[in-house]
DNA sequence: TATTGTTATACTCTATAACTATA
DNA sequence: TATAGTTATAGAGTATAACAATA
């Protein structure tokens, strides 16, 4: 190694790559501990959080907002419903499908867990970062996105 | 729902957090995919690369650099032996501890691996961003990381 | 034929805690 | 007593593919 390299850990936009990754983890462990405590794992929090608000989604939509694979959610599914925080009940329009759709006891869980973890995870945000430094990393964070999703 | 609403879904800080959920996730599946064609996990993956261009690090070092707790890290750890990629060394200075290192074959699928997964990564973020974009996204990252490691 | 959701398989990671051997 | 790593357990998500019912 020399000091003039082509070692690949020299790429400037690996700058950006680790940043993004060790925001992103830093985030998820506060994140992923909180939701925790409020009984639920990630996933099916992502669930309950997709279906609050809503007459129920059919598992493909829940699947596509989540980015769960169909195979993976009909056990996480399975799991809320053990729970009592979800129903499934069928499609008149489509037979094939199943609408999942949050229970009273699932609609109270959302009211109780999403506002509380949102309160929870707020702090660290304004803390970190002023008002027009927000829209900045969002602008910027979105256009990246988008070089993701293009191919 | 009003217009002027207490919905926590209304909250600004939101327009920083799924941005920065949904970007992470766009890359993440473009990076675990690409990882899966070379024949590891992202764990594996993780593992091998914070190895890379050492001399062998312990349990504890590897455990705080890839965030995998130490009972996790020894299944992974076996695996890449049993891949032949790592090797166990007992340390000298330390008789509790152990020394992991990559083997020939493990600083060949290093030497291998990680430049291929650079370079496929790279277009995504040269396309997506100026050199100018990354600086201030490197900047604000950063700046988010610390407010949610502080406390 | 294509799509929706379930089932089945086998693997990997996770959290947690008890355990051993050192320090 | 504390630490390093392993083992044990139970659970949860993953990829993949085959399947039944329906479109």
């Amino acid at each position: 190694m020399t000091a003039q390299t082509n070692d690949p850990g020299d790429e400037p936009f690996l700058k950006v790559l680790r940043p993004l990754v060790e925001t992103y983890s830093a985030f998820m462990r506060k994140d992923d501990r909180h939701i925790r405590t409020l009984g639920l794992t990630q996933a099916q929090f992502d669930v309950i959080v997709t279906l609050g608000d809503t007459e129920g989604l059919r598992c493909k939509q829940i699947s596509e907002k989540t980015l769960v694979t169909k195979g993976t959610l009909t056990g996480v599914l399975d799991r809320l419903e053990t729970k009592g925080l979800i129903e499934r009940v069928p499609c008149d329009k489509d037979r094939r499908s199943i609408i999942t759709r949050l229970t009273d006891r699932g609609v109270e869980c959302f009211e109780r867990v999403f506002p509380a973890h949102i309160a929870y995870i707020k702090p660290f945000f304004e803390r970190g970062l002023s008002p027009a430094e927000m829209v900045t990393l969002r602008a910027l964070l979105l256009k990246l996105k988008k070089s993701f999703e293009t191919t």
